[in-house]
RNA sequence: GCGGAUAUGGUGUAAUUGGUAGCCACGUCAGACUUAGGAUCUGAUGCCUUACGGCGUGGGGGUUCGAGUCCCUUUAUCCGCACCA
């Protein structure tokens, strides 16, 4: 019997569906593992050949864990919303349900072909109303809770108003937007419009005026991890800064608990640490500055309060709200038109543009508090409104672009730590002696913060504070295609809609562009309000709404009832591994944990951190190919001859070339223009150039796993993206080699049956070298897994059948069937079933790893003098280091070295060398 | 600028974590079987050298009996953050 890989991989994926092999339901019975792949978007393109590179490690991890006799839940979905798909609508006219639905269709087909153990009865889609009525659901908790620093948990908004009735907000510690002070009477005059105005501040899903990215050419906002360099992540347009009034969830709430659970995962360090950075906590102190001629007290934040002996001029940025307070009448046209100018540059120009000096004087003064000196207030765009207070101190010895903006305008500048030129530059380091500092000289910068942080304490002047840079998260879009809101308006004041009319259905629609004043998609649609004819919101979520909590879904996919029954969360508690992309950062990776962590203050989940171990894949790079045309003729000449012509380097389809040679037939049926094509060879050959690039479609670079599948088989596509290299390294595609790992399989398929195809496998006892290779193997091969170092565990089944031979005996090739069925699991059921067992070797057990065979073996010691190797002896593996050192000293090779004299010292390694040191 | 990572044959990579550098493949070369081969099998293949031998893990230095691995320094590439006060 032949290798028939297509005719037996599409059997056994029927098997599989026919039977729901890879259904699990609760064991209470058996250990349980979660094994999660980051669900796919599914674009209108495909999977391309790197898209399954990660569910492939975590299927042969799930199959793996599977045959060690864990209950594996191991599930898969789509993330069906977002802005791709509308984007295709408004282009189009086709309708997003429409594309999603079809584009579902072909991803289920092509994952399908790659032999995966998803339980499919679990699948989920964002956009499905029974699934996103858990979205809104969340939301509507989240709008419903406040966060209470005290108890670092979130409570319901109802403890706040029935203590707000009490006692105003005076003694409260909650996450809020801004700072308020009221009393227990001025909350009880107030109508209900004012004081919803007021729990806004404080509900963990809020609406408020806020600076937000507005990409025009999407026409939404979009989040902060959304935006790049001033450009949208999606579609790469240009965003601006805006001032307007949108929903947004307090995920600065739970700023330090997402950094402190960043100590418990099993994640990589440079995600944590991009996490970190992305939470940017810095500690400081909140100073207050009096105003010349005003009751008012400018806030700034500084981490270097040891300096403000130093501070000669003060800054706020163009946004900020005092400007025009600020600023007096002889000014007024300067800063206003600066202020005018920093508002229409795009994000985009204003960092191209960070270098350049540029700010206005508002005519005012604040006072310094220690020197008692009126110190000049400036406007200018190097302060950002989103960070701290939007206004700085200036300390031009000490801070780089202080001292840039102090030069540029003749600004005092007075050095308070030893240690630098200021004629020259700016000292910014932390370290040094303090000077012209008053009761700070002398003492060194670190104990000087720390006494300052007590002085500006004593004083009133301010307090000790920690700021984050991470911003609340905003989660509306001016979008059609997302969940829409369970907000309607009543004059202007929102209210969200009982838990029992969800989900709210995103209703039909038509036209997918904004409307002509400017508003959402869902304007235009008819009756998009409450029976009373109150309007819903007309926003709909973002796109990270939908991904922010699927896996808990996952565990109880049907429960109508909850989110995830109790019972389920009880046995699956977490994700134990999760794969995907690291480019989730700052992103779906944050929110997750925020949203996971707002549940478990509820209740509803009894696991903190929502993924416990993550591991993530590199990405697939392209591998392109070209041809080189001699200019102005339809001539093309060979790679290594062509510096002997002028010619012009062109993309050619790498699926028409094979290991660099270009099919020449197929070329000239690749594009009309080539029809006619001539060629300079080399040797009879056309060698091509070749560049690792972005694979897409216009390099022609794309490989699609149908292609693979079809011409060497599941099991080979799946192995050989494992042999690649490491799963977290970045790599390019290359189908070169993929002929080695096939060539393995047909190998092996062999060993199993005899030229005529029949069964061969005898009942002889194994011999003992053929023991010692399928323990070791066995051995490397699950500790490999074990560290998801898969490319070796490939490397190591090689290995083991150049070792064996062609060898024949059940003994050996019936365990060394379930060691490989993670890998390849197609070919591993058939032959099982070859070997004649019934049912799915995914209910076999995994062979265990046993020590005898490999501690009778001999190990051939290097024997090295002084570093150098100069012989080889043999010894068994059983030997223990001093028998061997007793051993080696009296070998006639070593006393040729030795000389008749005791060596200094004899180390002994066992298993790697034998160092004599004379 | 700050932070993180990487660097090994013609190519992808491996090295039991300080112990024979280049495992396993691809490619190349030679051979066998073939009407034929993009099939299969066998062998060779880091570089220099006819050989003996020498040199080799981006460069330079160090620790060590011994360094791809540890330390210092330097270069290049990739990624994240970035007027963050």
């Amino acid at each position: 019997m032949e290798y028939d890989f297509k005719e037996l991989e599409t059997r056994w994926q029927q098997y599989w569906r026919d039977h729901k092999t890879y259904r699990v339901d609760i064991d209470p019975a058996r250990p349980k593992f979660y094994v999660l792949d980051m669900f796919p978007y599914p674009s209108g393109a495909g999977l391309h050949v790197g898209h399954p590179l990660g569910y492939i490690a975590s299927d042969i991890f799930a199959r793996y864990k599977r045959l060690k006799g864990f209950n594996v839940l191991h599930p898969m979905g789509y993330d069906a919303f977002g802005l791709p798909a509308e984007q295709y609508a408004i282009q189009t006219g086709q309708h997003p349900a429409v594309t999603t639905e079809r584009n579902v269709a072909r991803y289920r087909e092509q994952l399908d072909k790659i032999g995966f153990s998803f339980d499919w009865d679990r699948e989920v889609r964002t956009c499905d109303p029974a699934y996103y009525k858990w979205t809104q659901w969340a939301f509507l908790q989240m709008y419903d809770h406040y966060y209470c620093n005290d108890t670092q948990r979130a409570r319901p908004v109802s403890e706040l108003v029935e203590a707000f009735a009490k006692y105003g907000n005076e003694g409260l510690n909650a996450a809020c937007t801004v700072e308020m002070h009221f009393t227990a009477d001025e909350w009880n005059g107030w109508d209900e419009q004012r004081r919803e105005q007021v729990l806004q501040n404080y509900r963990l899903a809020f609406r408020a005026d806020t600076m937000v990215n507005w990409c025009p050419k999407l026409g939404t906002v979009l989040a902060n991890d959304e935006v790049r360099d001033g450009l949208s992540v999606r579609g790469g347009y240009p965003v601006e800064q805006k001032r307007m009034k949108q929903w947004l969830l307090r995920v600065t709430a739970y700023a330090q608990r997402m950094l402190d659970g960043l100590e418990r995962l099993e994640w990589s360090d440079s995600l944590k640490e991009i996490q970190r950075n992305w939470i940017g906590r810095s500690v400081g102190a909140q100073v207050f500055f009096d105003i010349q001629g005003s009751d008012r007290k400018l806030e700034i934040f500084t981490t270097r309060p040891d300096t403000i002996f130093g501070v000669t001029f003060m800054v706020i940025a163009p946004e900020h709200e005092w400007v025009g307070e600020l600023t007096t009448p002889e000014n007024r046209a300067a800063v206003e038109e600066y202020a005018a100018q920093a508002r229409k540059r795009s994000e985009r120009e204003r960092i191209a543009e960070t270098r350049r000096v540029s700010g206005v004087a508002t005519g005012s003064y604040a006072v310094n508090p220690f020197t008692g000196k009126a110190i000049p207030i400036y406007v200018s765009d190097y302060v950002l409104a989103g960070y701290g207070t939007g206004a700085i101190m200036a300390v031009p010895a000490h801070d780089s672009r202080d001292y840039a903006f102090a030069r540029h305008f003749g600004l005092d500048i007075v050095p308070v730590v030893e240690g630098g030129d200021i004629e020259k530059e700016s000292y910014d380091a932390k370290q040094g002696r303090m000077i012209n500092s008053g009761f700070l000289d002398g003492k060194d910068v670190k104990e000087a913060i720390v006494e300052m942080f007590d002085e500006v304490e004593r004083r009133g002047l301010g307090k000790k504070l920690v700021n984050y840079r991470l911003r609340d998260a905003i989660f509306s879009r001016q979008r059609y295609w997302g969940e829409p809101f369970p907000i309607y308006y009543e004059n202007d004041t929102a209210y969200p809609l009982a838990a029992d009319k969800l989900p709210l259905e995103l209703p039909p629609i038509e036209n997918f562009g904004p409307t002509e004043q400017g508003e959402p998609p869902l304007a235009r649609v008819e009756g998009w309000c409450t029976p009373e004819g109150h309007p819903f919101e007309l926003s709909t979520m973002p796109g990270f709404a939908g991904s922010s909590a699927y896996y808990l879904r996952y565990m109880d996919p049907h429960n109508d009832e909850a989110l995830v029954g109790r019972e389920a969360d009880e046995y699956w508690r977490s994700v134990d591994l999760y794969v995907g992309g690291i480019e989730h950062a700052t992103g779906h990776l944050m929110y997750s944990r925020f949203w996971n962590m707002f549940l478990y203050d509820l209740g509803y989940v009894c696991e903190e951190e929502p993924f416990r171990k993550l591991v993530n894949q590199g990405m697939i790079q392209g591998r392109s190919n070209f041809v080189y045309r001699i200019v102005g003729t339809n001539k093309f000449v060979s790679l290594s001859l062509k510096d002997d012509y002028e010619t012009q380097e062109i993309h050619v389809d790498v699926n028409i070339v094979k290991n660099d040679l270009l099919d020449l037939e197929a070329f000239r049926q690749w594009m009309p223009d080539f029809k006619d094509a001539e060629f300079i060879l080399e040797e009879g050959k056309y060698v091509c150039g070749w560049a690792i690039e972005k694979m897409s479609k216009s390099m022609y670079n794309v490989v699609n796993p149908d292609y693979i599948v079809d011409n060497y088989g599941a099991d080979t596509l799946r192995m050989y993206e494992m042999f690649l290299g490491p799963l977290e390294q970045s790599k390019p595609w290359d189908t070169n080699g993929i002929d080695g790992v096939h060539k393995f399989l047909r190998r092996f398929w062999r060993l199993f049956f005899d030229r005529d195809g029949k069964l061969r496998v005898s009942d002889a006892k194994a011999s003992e070298q053929e023991l010692r290779t399928l323990h070791k193997t066995i051995k490397k091969v699950t500790e490999d897994i074990e560290n998801f170092s898969f490319n070796t565990s490939v490397a190591a089944f090689m290995i083991c059948l150049n070792e064996l031979g062609d060898c024949d005996k059940r003994e050996i090739l019936e365990p060394l069937t379930i060691l490989l069925a993670p890998f390849a699991p197609h070919i591993a059921e058939e032959l099982w079933a070859q070997l004649g067992h019934t049912g799915s070797i995914c209910d076999a057990r995994y062979p265990e790893f046993d020590e005898q065979y490999l501690v009778r073996s001999t190990f051939e010691y290097p024997v090295s003098v002084n570093g150098k190797l100069r012989f080889r002896k043999e010894y068994a593996t059983a030997m223990t280091p001093d028998e061997i050192r007793a051993d080696v000293v009296t070998a006639p090779e070593a006393q040729k070295w030795l000389d008749g004299k005791a060596p200094k010292k004899v180390i002994v390694v066992p298993g790697k060398i034998i160092n004599i040191v004379i």
